[in-house]
DNA sequence: CCTACCGATCGGTAGG
DNA sequence: CCTACCGATCGGTAGG
C-alpha cells in the first residue's frame, strides 16, 4: 500500500510551504497553482483541508524520522545518540534550503495557542520527541557520563537552543544561529561532566 | 494628540488575537465582530490591513516599554538590570491571561520566514531586543559582574531560553516551562559569575 | 462610525 | 485527475 507520486508530490510542496508559513496558511489554491493542477485534483487525495494538514504532518515525521533519528541511533546509546541528534538538527540547519526541524519549529510556535486536533497531533508528536531527549538524557546518567541533573530541565533547554537555532537564523539572517545553538548545547553537556562524558565529535 | 478611545479598544483587541494567532490571522471581520462594530468602522481606523498589522506592532512596543523595559531601568545597570528584564519576562509568563512577551514570541517565529514591511518592522524590534540584552552583558562585563564572554553568544542562548518558557509552556500546558527558563538563565549568569557578580532577586 | 456594496479567494461539491 | 460550480469570507470602497 503505496502512496502514488501524486500524492507525494503534493506532500513534499506542502511540507515546504508550511515549513517557511505554517499549516494555516496553506491553502489547496495555492498548492494547485504551484503543481499545475486543479484545486478539485489537490483536494480529492485528502478530501478535507484538515486531512491535507494532518497528512503534512505525517510526511513530516516520517522526514523527521529518515532524517534525524534514525542516523543517530547509529551513535552508542546515551550522550552521543543525543549530540549526533543535536548535531543533525543544526548541521542540516547551516545548509541551504529546507530541512528536518524547521517544520517543526514553525508549526509547534503556530499551533501552542491554538485547539484541534491539528494542534493535538502537533503536541504529541513533539511530547514524544521530549521524552526521547530526556531518555537519552537518563541513560547518560545511568552510565554515568553525565553527572545527576534534572532530564526534563536540560531537555528543556535543549531544545529551547535547538530551536532558536533555526528561529534565529531566520529571522536575523544570521548564518552563525545554528553555530550558536550547538556551542551553548556542548558547553551545557560538558558543564555536567561525569566520570564517563564521551569524546563529542565535530 | 492622543489616540482615540475607539482605537485604542481595536489595538487591545487586536493585541490580544494576535499575541495567540498570530499577525497573518488576524481579519478585520473577527476584529468587527468581537468589538460589535462593522468592518468599515475598524478599518477607517488604519486604511489598510498592512496599518492596521504595524499599528498593532506599535502598541505591543509600547506595552513592552511600559511592562517590561522601564520597570527594569530601575535597577542598577549590567546584570541587576538584565535579571530584572528576564524575571519580568518569565514572572508575567507564569500569570494567567496574555502578558508582554507572549506577542513576540507568536509574531517572530510566524515572520521570520516571511518578508515585507510588517516581518522588517518586526526584525528591526527584536535587534534593538538583542542589542540590549548584548549591551547589558557587556555592560557586566565591564563592571567585572560578568567573567569575560561573547556577549552575542549569551544574549543568543538568554532569548532561546526566554522564548521557549513561553512557548513551551503554551504548547505543554505546562506552567513550570517559565520557571524552567529562569532557573537555565541563573544558572548560565552564575556559571560566568565574576568577582563583582551581585546577588540576583528571587 | 454606519449600510451596502465590489472582485478575489477560501474550502468544498457535483459530475464526469 | 478535470471543469464548473456553491456559499462564506477576505480586504477594501462609495457614500453618507
Amino acid at each position: 500500500m503505496e502512496t502514488g507520486a501524486t500524492k507525494q508530490r503534493i506532500l513534499d510542496r506542502a511540507f515546504h510551504l508550511s515549513s517557511l508559513y505554517g499549516l494555516e496558511a496553506l491553502t489547496i489554491g495555492r498548492l494547485a497553482d504551484d503543481l499545475r493542477m486543479s484545486k478539485a485534483g489537490v483536494h480529492g487525495h485528502f478530501g478535507s483541508k484538515q486531512a491535507l494538514q494532518l497528512a503534512t504532518i505525517r510526511h513530516a515525521q516520517q522526514l523527521f524520522l529518515r532524517n534525524i533519528i534514525t542516523p543517530s541511533e547509529a551513535a552508542p546509546d546515551g550522550l552521543p545518540r543525543l549530540w549526533a541528534m543535536c548535531t543533525a538538527l543544526t548541521a542540516y540547519s547551516m545548509e541551504t534550503g529546507l530541512h528536518g526541524g524547521d517544520f517543526w519549529v514553525t508549526v509547534t510556535n503556530e499551533y501552542d495557542s491554538r485547539t484541534g486536533p491539528v494542534r493535538d497531533t502537533v503536541e504529541a508528536t513533539m511530547s514524544g520527541w521530549m521524552r526521547r531527549l530526556e531518555d537519552l538524557i537518563s541513560t547518560g546518567i545511568e552510565l554515568r557520563q553525565l553527572t545527576p541533573c534534572d532530564p526534563a530541565q536540560l531537555a528543556f533547554e535543549i531544545q529551547a537552543l535547538l530551536d532558536a537555532g533555526g528561529h534565529q537564523r531566520d529571522l536575523y539572517h544570521d548564518p552563525k544561529a545554528p553555530a550558536r545553538a550547538r556551542t551553548a548545547i556542548r558547553g551545557r553537556l560538558e558543564e555536567l561532566r561525569g566520570p564517563r562524558f564521551p569524546k563529542l565529535t565535530e
